[in-house]
DNA sequence: TTGTACGCGTTATCAT
DNA sequence: ATGATAACGCGTACAA
């Protein structure tokens, strides 16, 4: 490794000179200096220190991606929209799981802070009353203040632009599609206690019974996102018959842990009862599972572009205005819309989500409730 | 975010002194001054800049990791590991998908080499031919010989550590399992052509058919390592009866892909036909799969563990030694065993897998061949 | 115990 | 068209 004075030295020309043609600057410069610096380049092995560059630019072109658990395929997804658009674009991209505690996101956040990230992505859900929250909102403040963009791919009011799908909805759909089955008696195996998306889902899946006049068969069960929540809650279920017409995991494992369960008490799915999940995650397609696809990896992707866009224009000095108004409530897509920089402190983007019919719902069959 | 010339400013000292305090040099500092200087720093939300201290040293507290893709579980559980402890160190984890292409993987090293990451953990296997091999060998080389520490978790040579499992081991143990319940008649669906783990999966399962005297009654069936391949590849199966007693996928997913095809024809598992896989991602629990378990997340960690110990060692100047011996051929431990720094060029580390029967293999009914 | 001054590698500004 | 030099923020050797 050399730097840019030994390849200067080398070519026999300033350090601004090398500097111009190895950067690639507009600068006019004579063919003949310009191939000797590249041969010296070349020669010597040269490649620029990012790190002298963050020091002289206000940031860096490192992008980071707080996740929950980068082994749980929903945020993998995500990372690897992000990666995609990030390695394009010659940034490289930062990882941190945080699994799911506020005060590790502020940890985190603040190191990638520390390396003058271009911007952080917030690819999990917050929780509905959680005492950190407030610092974390203030830490994403100071962290936009300095120049790092921030994006949240889920609904919660970090006070940063966010890309995100409407969780009331998904729930929504994929319980439209089981009511619409002819099914009648549904349990709903619910997400985290106290997270935000937990209870959209839930809202969203109350929403449809409500509406078809079934509230009274509705039922939520505690669970969590994986799949030992799953099997349990089912277990539960298993444990006092008559088991419920269908059956909606909070997200494709829990759903799949029910199906396990369900298999193993020799209950035929579709045939006795149906199951259906929420996310699309691959998982879903290996078992055959009806879901709702949700768009993570461009969820991710978007995220990252909008953060390498915004860092290439001019920062925005003095300005805060107003939100863009947030998208419908059933995932119609709303583009970001301004080219005009600051006037997006807030913007959210509902990308849509659709149903994916698999071999794990069908219509109900014979016995009245 | 303020800088340490105005926390010195504010605390009415110099930048030496205020960096002596903050930093946790061991610098003797009267108490009045550290607690102003402390103050100082608080009230200004001063957090150093980690680009800067980059500059100073000889490498960021940055690590990464290159994986062929994130979204694929293998490489996340490692991803997972490796931000675990690298996070606990102080540390930040860059990551970057590189889709098995070894040219991409140049790239990436190369963007975290400009980064002056602390070292670089090599994910994924490498292939048998491949004419860019050299020059990424000769990228690892010039980067360790400027402090990039460089971590392989995949037997390939690339002339620095590795922490790995003895792929011919693995499949060697995941045959015996079923030779030794009775099967004869095995399939094995092979991974992605020219992949060395390919190679040595396929040559641990020819061992163990030819130790039983079985070599006629084994069949490769080219394959991949995703869940289509094991699909297509067991529908070519199906086409042709009768179908072999068992079948052992390159890993778990494809060995899933398998599973959906034979249910999808209505063959029993394990009744008619046993599966295995390997790997045992968190699927293989899921679907109830009998695999090898790979100690993966121990990859990942010990690897960033040598990384970070490596880097806060005294950077061995001149020295160019041996390697240390390589770990029994079965998956016995064998530990790092360097203190002096620079004995360790190539030093190999076999980590042990174990055997994990579920319900998709069972001892071999009825029927003779 | 505290302060001064230099260097890390790059880009940008201001000469020449 | 090219060169000299000043930042960027930190650690540290050396001076006081």
């Amino acid at each position: 490794m050399s730097s840019l004075v030994e390849v200067a030295r080398a070519a026999g020309v300033a350090v601004s000179t090398a500097s111009r043609v190895l950067s690639g600057s507009d600068h006019p410069i004579s063919a003949r200096t310009r191939a000797r610096v590249i041969a010296a380049a070349e020669k010597l092995d040269y490649s620029p220190s990012a790190v002298a560059r963050a020091m002289v630019s206000p940031h860096s072109r490192l992008v980071g991606v707080l996740v929950s658990d980068i082994d749980n395929p929903y945020f993998s997804v995500i990372a690897r929209g992000v990666d995609d658009v990030a390695s394009r674009a010659g940034y490289v991209t930062m990882l941190s799981n945080v699994d799911r505690r506020t005060g590790t996101e502020i940890e985190r956040l603040q190191a990638m802070r520390d390396y003058r990230a271009a911007g952080v992505v917030f690819a999990g859900s917050g929780y509905v009353d959680d005492s950190r929250t407030p610092d974390l909102v203030d830490a994403v403040r100071r962290a936009r203040e300095q120049g790092v963009h921030a994006v949240s791919l889920a609904v919660r009011d970090l006070g940063c632009p966010s890309v995100v799908v409407d969780n009331r909805a998904v729930a929504h759909q994929i319980a439209d599609h089981l009511v619409s089955l002819g099914h009648r008696r549904i349990a709903f195996i619910e997400g985290p206690t106290g997270m935000t998306v937990t209870r959209h889902r839930r809202e969203g899946f109350l929403a449809r019974m409500r509406e078809a006049g079934l509230e009274d068969s509705a039922q939520c069960l505690p669970g969590g996102f994986d799949y030992e929540a799953g099997r349990a809650a089912t277990l539960r279920l298993l444990a006092r018959p008559p088991l419920p017409d269908a059956l909606i995991g909070a997200n494709d494992e829990v759903a799949v842990g029910a199906l396990s369960a369900l298999r193993q008490a020799r209950v035929d799915v579709p045939g006795e009862v149906s199951v259906a999940g929420m996310d699309d995650l691959r998982l879903a397609e290996f078992v055959g599972l009806t879901t709702v696809s949700l768009p993570l990896y461009e969820m991710g992707s978007l995220a990252a572009r909008h953060i390498i866009d915004a860092s290439s224009r001019p920062a925005p000095r003095a300005a805060a205005t107003a939100a863009t108004g947030a998208g419908g409530p059933d995932g119609s897509d709303s583009p970001d819309a301004d080219a005009d920089a600051g006037s997006e402190r807030t913007a959210t983007t509902v990308l849509s989500h659709r149903l994916t019919v698999r071999e794990t719902t069908a219509r109900r069959t014979g016995a009245g409730a």
